[in-house]
Order: C-alpha cells, then structure tokens, then sequence
DNA sequence: GGAGATTCTTCAGTTGCTAAACAAAGAAAG
DNA sequence: CTTTCTTTGTTTAGCAACTGAAGAATCTCC
C-alpha cells in the first residue's frame, strides 16, 4: 500500500481538477510516474476513481484522463438553525443528491436522527456508502452539541459526526464544490443569524488556536460607533449584521408594514432571518427605503470585507448563507466596488467576489464536505502538536560534562 | 541519513524547548525512541546541538539535556530604511553577537556589504560558519531589491541572500528568538514609517499568496473617516499612522516648537521616524497635548489590534519595530486594555499582548532570522504546488469507455 | 509500415521509519 | 551490598513508500 497522506493528495488533486491525467498528476505533485502509477491504480481499485476517456495526442500515446467516481460514496450534511433543520445527501464531488428541510424549534435530536435517515432512504443509497455526518450550527447554538447531540446522532444514525460552525463550513463547501483551486487562499463571508467567514489559507482551512479564526463580527468600523454587547464600540454585527438592519426597520412603522415583518416587542425570540429575508424581497422589488437600508448595511459589510481581504491576502471572497441568498445582488455590487476601489489605487492583485450559487444550502451542503475532506484528505501529516514542550520533562537538571 | 523534514522538525524542538531530553523529543513529535536516537547523533556530529548535563530522575536513568549549540553556526540580518541600515550578526539562537548601525540614504549596496563586512569582521567568526544574510526593508523601498541590491550583495559578501519585509522579518525573529511555543498562533505588529503586521499561524509564517499577508495599514476604522491615497476612507494608517501623528503634531505650534520637530513643508523626504521618536519622547516626559496625540493614535491602532486578533484569531500580539521602541510604552497599556474588554466579555480566550524587549533593532534580528529558519527549517514538506492544475493538460478531450 | 514520441507499467534499489530486543543507569527495598 | 524494578537510550531487522531506469503499449507522422 502507499503512504496514506500520498493517497489524499492525489485523490484531492483529482477532485480539484475535475479530469486529469497520470502525467498530470506526475506534474502536479512532484511525484514520478511510477509511484503515480501505483496509486493510482489503488484508487481505482477501490472504486473511487474512474478513467473516463481519452485526451488528444500531443505526439504519443493518448493520455488516459481520470475523474472522481462521484457515486463511490456519499455524506450527509445537517445544518441546525435558530428555526430550521436541513439535510442534504452529496456525493463525493459535493453535489446534492437528496435534500430535506423542514421546522424545528427547540432540542432536535430525535427529529435530526428521523431526517437524516428519511434522506439517505429516500434515494436508497447503500448505508455503508455513506462516510459520515457533518453537523454545523451558528456558534450562538454550540450548547446543544456540546452536551451530547453530537454523540446522540451518532448512536442514532450509526454515522461517525463531525462537528463545526456554520462559516467555516460554508468555506470548505465552497472549496470542495466550488471552482476554487487547489491552493487558493480564499474567505466564505456567512450570514445567518449573525455575519461570520470562514476562512482558507493556501487550500488549507484555517480555523485558529480556539477555532474562531475568521470572526468578523466585531470587526471595529468605527471607533466611537454605539457599544455592541461584547463591550467594544462600533462593530460590524451592531452597525449592519441582520439583527441590527431588522432593529432598524423596525423601528420605521411604514417599512414594516410593507414587509410585513414580525412583531418585535412581546417576543423575543423572533427569528431575524425571516425578517431579514422579507426586507430584502421588498427592496429587490423597489422599496426605497428598504433597499437604503440594506445599502447601509452593505457599505459597512464591505469595509469589514476590505480589511479582512488586506489582512489575510485573500484571492476570492464568496457570499454565502441564507443572507446572502436572499440579499446578495444588493450587496455583491457594493462589496466588488469597495474592493475594486481599494486595489486598483495600490496596485494589488485583484480580488474576486462570488456569490455562492447554491447560498441557501451552503451550510449543508458544506458540511457534507467537511465529512468528504476529513475521510477522505484527512490528518495533516506531520508531527504530534508539541502543546506542552517540557511538559514531561523533569523541571530541575545539573550542568556536568 | 535520516529524512530532512524530520531532521529539521527535531533540531526546531530543541530550540523551541530550549532545553530537553531525547524522551521529552520522543513526546514531543510521535516518533519512537530509535529514530530520534538516530537523528539526534546526527545532529551532534554536526556540531549544531550539544548534550549540557542530566536532569533529576524520575526512578531510572536521568535524561540527559540536550540544547542547541548557540554558536556552531552564524546568520547576518540587515535592514535598510529610509534613513539608516543597521547589520547584525546572531548566533543560532538568535543572540545578538555583534551590531552596527549607521546613517545611509541613497543607494546603500556598498555601504551594506562593507557593513556586513565588518560586523562579521569585528568578532573574528569564520565564515563558512555564517549560514547566510537577510535582507528587510519596508515595502516602499522594495525598488531598490528587487532591482540588484539582493544579488549584488550576494556577490560582494559571498553569502546566500534571503529577502523578506520588515514586519514579517520581525514576527519570525520574535517566534525564533521569543519566548513563543513552536506552535503559537500570533503577530507582531510592526511600527516604522508605517504600520503592519508579520503572522505566525500555528507555528509557521503565513505571508499570504501575494505575500502581503498582516497588512493592516489599511484597515477601515471609519466609513466615512477622511480619504487615504489608497482610494478608501477611513484607513488606520490615514487616521493613525506615525505620519499622520507627526502631521498633526506639526500644525500645533507649541508642540513643534517644545518636540524639535525637523521643518515640514519645505523638504518632502523628511525622516517621520526621527520626528516620531522626537513626539514620543516629550509625550513621556509629560507633554500633555503630545500624549494626547498618541494615545488618540493608540485608540485606532487598539481598534485595529482588535480586529486581526478577532479574525485570525490570535493568542500573542508582540509590539516592536522602531517606533514601538520609543512608544511602546504609551501604545501598550491602551492596547491591553482593548483587548481585555473585548475579550473578556465574549468569554473568549484572552491575548497577551507584549512589547519585545528588541524592539528598535527587531527587524535586523529578524532578518538573521528568517534564515536561521531557512536554512535549518527548510521547505516546508509537502508536494509541489500544482499551480496551474491543467496546464500541461491538452485542452480538449474525448469522453469514450 | 517503420521511426519517433509520449504514456504508462514493472521492478530492483534506496531511504526513513517502526518494533522489539538489548544495554545502561539509577531508585527502592531488603 | 545485592536484588529488583523503572526509566533512558541504542541497536537491529524489517517494512513501506518512493525513485530511477528499463521496457511495453499506443499513437502520429512521414
């Protein structure tokens, strides 16, 4: 057999270059033909790699292109909302094979154990086929896996689960699925609830020491801007998050009326996302008001997305999540301006902003993807983390010799 | 001969450790016990690393203590600014063994070699045993490098040539030198003529694809903030920056008068540093309005701090870099002060903040630094970049089978 | 239908690591 | 002082992954 992590790097290539060669992937890695050649064939033995054709001469032999076995394997991906639940089944190429989502409101184990199996069974897709299960939710619900629904799913459905929070998520989908390289450096921007990134360095993501790498949420946008509740002042979640631009609409009788939005008072705990999305329909359909509102928001977004792109160098940054589903062709402009603006003037490479096409589904289907990456790219080889160098070292030592 | 990687991994260890046990290395990187007995004679052969004496038993033999032997081998860093090059020369440690610092402007290639030269020179160190010379400056001077300065010297001194920014030459000489684990995630945050940041993710350097990772020269700490060259509003280094600070020093009257400014208007190419340094000086002998100024200045840049510690989620932030040096002192407690608050009510994991006790000749430490790491840490293991995934595909191809 | 080019496979040889036995040095107990 | 146990470090054989070079297969061009 071949060292595992050779093995993951080929099938990554393949996944990130959709067709290729041998020969391609001898100049891909670095590797030789022979050792290619072995791995290859152990791919294919496994069933998860298929030749699928020819390529033109270029003198020689044709070249014999590969390709993922797409329908080699599948992962579930669920997402837990503040009021949703949503499901998807993918394949290895992080396409959506089977997609449930439904109401949910309060403790979801039972209902994500019944989900997750009503959507492997609804396309009859072999059980142990199926790698795994991502579960993603917004940090603001981590309570609830954190305590044993994690484990819970795992009893449940016979799934290994692997955890994560929603933007960084989102990142890996876009990464697996999207036409980002290989070795792109790249940033998701989510909105949800709330407004996050997830982050990809160099093709690698990047979650940071306590996993809160790409928090742009309290992003300072202005130094003597209103206190958010985290203490500082001016951050982007209190000055133009989801919650912040329906507190401001709401605050404007005309334009609740016309969207219809929630009460807000008597109950807390309204889900902003529905509002959020009921705003950004009026203002695509005309609202004036509505659609200044957004642009607000919008213009703060994009800072915050300047700074972060200056900060981490990124290439490409993608809109995804619910918010920007509903709202992103009134904040991609603004966002490609900002960026445009700032660039141009200093002569830097260019940064290009998506949105995501399947925005909605983007946690889902990201989690299904971060299953696809962990079983199938998985341990960063390298060393054991040294987290306590002289841990197990004697604290005293006598010089001699 | 054992593989580099690991070779290099181990020899890492040991100075990152400072002082430690074969066993304590066993633990430390998940190879067994033989392995590391292999690599680490290999290693002592070398001369790059010594055994010092035993440490206390723990109820059998005694570890005997192994270090890095500071001064088998030598590396110079120099750094250019807009008025000064300052050349050192460090053991592998990162120690400093000898200095120079002298006035330069223009074209400085001749004076650089005769300064390397001599700081070599001064303390009679062979040369074979000096690895190499970085090469930092701030990315404005870039010119002249990129140019010939870099291989010109390399021709004069005879010394391979390593080039890399002032900021991120800094975060690397705080991570070899400092008292940061192998595997700490943080920046430093460089103040010269402008302000930036060099990062260290998870123990390796992150410079980001274009390699202008950490700037954060211009984040926006104001939407509607004045306008920057840049093109956008509100940046940290138009609001913040030492020449800004210096620019509204200069229209007080009394504050240039009592600080000794250099005249501003009629000479363009005036040294901000010196001016700085001037502001920061009487600032901590009590001047009111030039305290005033700078802790106006502390407050963005604490902003600023914020934000890259939020997204890239940090655990050290280090000051240093010339104009630390002077103002460290003023900039420190303010910036403590923000991320406490901010952190504190997020129940988020704290970050220490620290001034490097190097901070005036940090980034020529720095330089020697970058190739220590580069030449007894090198190529980061891994396959070749597949850049152009496709590139020597053929273009087109014929689906058959 | 060769000749040359290109792709892919095969196989011996090298390398870097592990596992396990062994040797050495000290602590604890009698 | 001797015995026994623990811990540290070294040596050895063996294995797995990769390289390099030779060869087989397939295609184009003349």
């Amino acid at each position: 057999m071949t060292h595992s992590s050779t093995r993951a790097a080929v099938l990554d290539l393949v996944r990130a270059a959709g067709t290729i060669s041998r020969v391609g992937l001898v100049n891909a890695t670095g590797l030789t033909g022979g050792t290619i050649s072995t791995v290859v064939r152990g791919l294919i033995d496994e069933g998860l790699v298929v030749e699928t054709g020819h390529a033109e001469s270029t003198g020689g032999k044709r070249r014999v292109m590969l390709q993922l076995n797409h329908f080699a394997r599948y992962a579930v991906g669920v997402h837990l909302d503040d009021a949703r639940i949503t499901c998807v089944l993918t394949n290895l190429g992080g396409a959506v094979v089977a997609r449930i989502s439904r109401a949910c409101a309060g403790e979801p184990s039972g209902l994500a154990a019944r989900t997750v199996d009503a959507v492997i069974d609804s396309v009859g897709v072999d059980r142990d086929r199926v790698l795994g299960l991502g579960l993603v939710s917004p940090r603001s619900l981590r309570g609830w896996e954190g305590h044993d629904l994690g484990p819970a799913l795992e009893r449940a459905t016979g799934l290994p689960v692997v955890l994560d929070n929603d933007a960084a998520a989102a990142a890996i989908g876009e990464h697996w699925a999207g036409g980002v390289g290989a070795t792109s450096t790249f940033a998701a921007l989510y909105m949800g609830t709330g407004i996050g990134a997830g982050t990809v360095l160099g093709g690698t993501t990047y979650r940071g020491p306590s996993g809160n790498a790409g928090e742009i949420g309290h992003t300072c946008l202005d130094v003597d801007g209103p206190r958010c509740w985290c203490g500082a002042r001016g951050c982007l979640e209190a000055l133009a998050g989801p919650a912040a631009v329906v507190a401001q609409a709401r605050s404007d009788r005309a334009l609740t009326r016309a969207a219809g939005l929630l009460g807000g008072r008597t109950r807390p705990r309204t889900p902003v996302s529905a509002d959020f999305a009921a705003l950004s329909r009026i203002a695509r359909q005309g609202n004036p008001r509505a659609l200044a509102l957004l642009e607000r928001s919008a213009r703060y977004v994009a800072a915050a997305a300047r700074t972060l792109a200056n900060v981490m160098d990124l290439e490409v940054l993608v809109l995804t999540g619910p918010g920007f589903a509903v709202a992103g062709a009134i904040y991609l402009p603004v966002l490609r301006a900002e960026l445009d603006a700032a660039f141009f003037a200093r002569a830097a490479h260019p940064i290009a902003v998506r949105l995501s096409p399947s925005a909605a589904s983007a946690p889902a289907i990201g989690a299904a993807a971060i299953v696809l990456q962990s079983e199938l790219v998985p341990r960063h080889q390298g060393l054991r983390l040294p987290d306590d160098l002289a841990a197990g070292e004697p604290p005293v030592f006598q010089p001699s010799a």
